[in-house]
DNA sequence: ATAATAATTTGAAAGTTTTAAAACTATTTA
DNA sequence: TAAATAGTTTTAAAACTTTCAAATTATTAT
């Protein structure tokens, strides 16, 4: 691989990144895990944003699969956790200015 | 203005923010204008990157609607060049890490 | 004035994203 | 095993984004 094709690659990884942040929601969804760390399964997330279920499902995938959260189930409910290394990496800073 | 709503308004504005910068043309345009600050017209970053003209001036408009990039016009050409100070404010250490 | 050069706008096509309801799967509790 | 609960997937419509060619505007040089 190429310097040139390593950094397209990493222009991607930081597209994707950016792209799961590009919706307010979303945005609210990192602030909402940032602050309730322990309180933080899907069903927390529909009830204090007052989204729907599926809706909910769907934006959290963007982020999981741009590396910002990690998902963990825990018998039937399953609990998003924010991916710091990759903000840490990625967007140093932006956490705590949420 | 409630709290709420200057939260949401500055949500909106990252979110503009991070859409702006979720395509890899964009990276690229603006890890250009980091890196050749003295051959910044629209022309050069055409020339420079083999994109289609109104293609720059598309994505150079969604940069410049974010407040990520400044364009002064000199004679025939325009100038663009990074706005400092949103890239400190929403993302500091991301123009180093390009 | 006219031609040349630089950049923007428009319009149409193709592609992508978001939403919400309904159907579905997995897990727990009775 | 059946019902309840938590979350996911599918689907289809609406909204949005990207691309490129052609037309347009603005500036400079002849």
């Amino acid at each position: 691989m190429t310097i040139e094709q390593l950094i397209v690659k990493d222009d991607e990884k930081r597209a994707k990144i950016f792209k799961a942040l590009s919706e307010v929601k979303r945005i609210e969804m990192i602030r909402y895990l940032h602050h309730n760390r322990d309180n933080n399964t899907c069903g927390a997330i529909v009830k204090s944003m007052g989204m729907d279920k599926s809706n909910v499902s769907y934006h959290l995938k963007i982020l999981y699969e741009a590396d910002l959260v990690s998902i963990i189930r825990n018998g039937q409910n399953k609990n998003g956790q924010l991916r710091e290394d990759t903000f840490t990496e990625f967007l140093p800073g932006f956490l705590d200015s949420l």
